[in-house]
DNA sequence: TTGAAAGCGGTACCAA
DNA sequence: TTGGTACCGCTTTCAA
């Protein structure tokens, strides 16, 4: 079989010609909502097919004045947990008719402009993270649609995210009722809001706990496995170290496991240590931790975008930012203590 | 401060008359690469900042001919292979000043249609693993670019891919090494090219080691966790297992971990069991596994779309189709028997 | 250096 | 039910 040359896309005028009827008419044959004779309908079809035919997305997008795709931007996509949240928001867009762009800010120079040109592009833009300044946010958010996903609510904007402070709570009085008293928390509360709703919920226990239990904060370098060992081995060899070992993410934890074992530490007997993401490593490494709805999360972000796209969007009484919460689930593994498979919802 | 209302975008007509000039000149003077006046430009530029103008892509792509867009198609994102595939494709294609439109074909109807819907939208195009029929992908080839992602080849069509054949042969070298005879390997062949070749592989080393060894092939349902501990269940109860299991991948891997643990066997003291991909879990698992080279695999392909839209494409000395194979490296763990960190590459 | 105008490839309104 | 045609918003000759 001969490989076919490249060959530009077929044009409707073309169609229209072969068929022996105006371009109007191929429109309406094509997009079958409007009336066109059956014959009709079939010889453009035929000339359609003869043809290779595809309708030029730019021209339609032109003509339509809508893009029919969403963006989407992340941070990142190492771990489970963006890409899920990325492959819940293409589910749902894609069911509801928009391809979806990505943007992921990772190592790159300009966020903001790379933002602004994505937003170009689409009818709807879902931001994950602190990817984008709220200035940019505001800016764009000014002439389309935008969720926030897992970060702290901009004035008028939807946003989605899971519950930390709640959850760090769960966690906290489990931790307590195994009897622990001297705690360290590792983590940046001000990297991320989650990280610091997750400081302060397991706070808050503890200053409800009548005052019988300590906190440290160990402040970290970024949210991943070497910053977890690096951090959790100085604290080890600083001598004294908690009882317990509150992680903000399944990445830190499973650091601080391996600075633990490399300190020749047990955990949970030496050391309880938790994470927070429920990673599928976190299942091996036997560690306690909270599992999120993070399809949800795009899921939601992607309905929301829909529904804003669709409807007139009245521009006085601006509509209300719609806000949510989705719930979490402590998971309860042998890292913090001696009981094997107890779950807790929240 | 007020929530500013939804405002449709301004266009090069508003700018042009802000600016007291042509929409040809305010064209020009945004695009600065043809002949303006400074004073001319910065008139035009304080006039679009003013209305915030941000030019209409399907406008441009529309007058320029191109999309200035690729898209990649991926089963799947959970597990970090194709998420990191995506990523490399992602970075690349950003700055050689694309877009990324993505489409998960996972629980999809008619993904053929999918795909070529996707297609109209972009330049060029990158298909991972066996998302659609060779004959939507040789249909969508005749008009733009496409490029296969650990896929077998399809005549006329670049494609890069990561070694399978050459590393699952060091594997098998690796196991005889440590004395083990009897092997099954875990997972279908005809699923997937990729298992078919680290079955062959691995099934070459043993017809080259003099005949002392055999290897039973045990199918799986999928690759997934689930799939690995059920398979492997059923084989240790069916009674006498294999010295060693080769799974096709790393989830079936940990799935057969667990079913070991769960009936009693000592890994690798009574079961060595090997993985493929590294997944972060191997490293918690001590799973012998094979690294690949991921992200490599996703920028590559960004970088060939990129130079095959770039030249004219000569029709009829057709190019010849791109080949590449990247290479894969055995990380041995604790998995397949006592020695603990070497690490040999291929 | 600038402006006028012809596309780019569709959609949709208005007549016929 | 169909055709003619005016847009959609930008790029890019061609002249001035």
């Amino acid at each position: 079989m001969p490989v076919k040359a490249l060959t530009k896309a077929a044009t409707i005028y073309q169609v229209a010609a072969r068929a022996g009827v105006s371009i109007a008419t191929v429109s309406r044959a094509l997009r079958d909502d409007t009336p066109v004779t059956e014959e009709t309908r079939r010889r453009v079809l035929a000339a359609a097919a003869e043809l290779d035919f595809a309708p030029s997305q730019p021209a339609r997008s032109l003509a339509e004045g809508r893009h029919a795709a969403n963006g989407i931007v992340f941070p990142d996509l190492v771990g489970p947990y963006y890409a899920e949240v990325v492959l819940g928001y293409e589910a749902v867009a894609a069911q509801l008719g928009s391809s979806v762009l990505i943007l992921a800010t990772r190592d790159r120079r300009d966020v903001a402009a790379a933002v602004r040109e994505l937003a170009r592009r689409v009818d709807g833009l879902a931001l994950l993270g602190r990817t984008a300044g709220n200035d940019v946010v505001a800016g764009i958010a000014a002439s389309r649609p935008v969720v926030l996903i897992a970060r702290d609510p901009v004035p008028g904007t939807d946003s989605v995210r899971t519950g930390n402070v709640h959850t760090a709570r769960a966690l906290g009085e489990h931790l307590l009722g195994h009897g622990y008293r001297r705690f360290a928390f590792l983590g940046e509360p001000d990297d991320s809001p989650d990280v610091a709703g997750r400081y302060a919920g397991f706070r808050s226990v503890l200053r409800a706990s009548a005052g019988d239990g300590s906190l440290a904060l160990v402040p970290t370098q970024g949210l991943d496995l070497e910053a977890g060992e690096r951090a959790a081995g100085d604290l080890i060899r600083r001598g004294r170290p908690p009882h317990a070992l509150i992680c903000a993410n399944d990445e830190l934890a499973l650091g601080a496991l391996r600075a633990a074992r490399d300190a020749g530490l047990d955990v949970p007997g030496d050391l309880a240590v938790t994470g927070w993401d429920d990673l599928l490593a976190a299942s091996f490494a036997g560690l306690t931790t909270v599992a999120q709805p993070m399809r949800q999360l795009g899921a939601t972000a992607a309905r929301w975008l829909n529904r804003r796209i669709q409807d007139p969007a009245p521009a006085d009484p601006a509509p209300a930012a719609r806000r949510r919460v989705l719930p979490t689930r402590l998971v309860v593994r042998s890292s913090c203590g001696p009981h094997p498979s107890e779950v807790h919802e929240t």
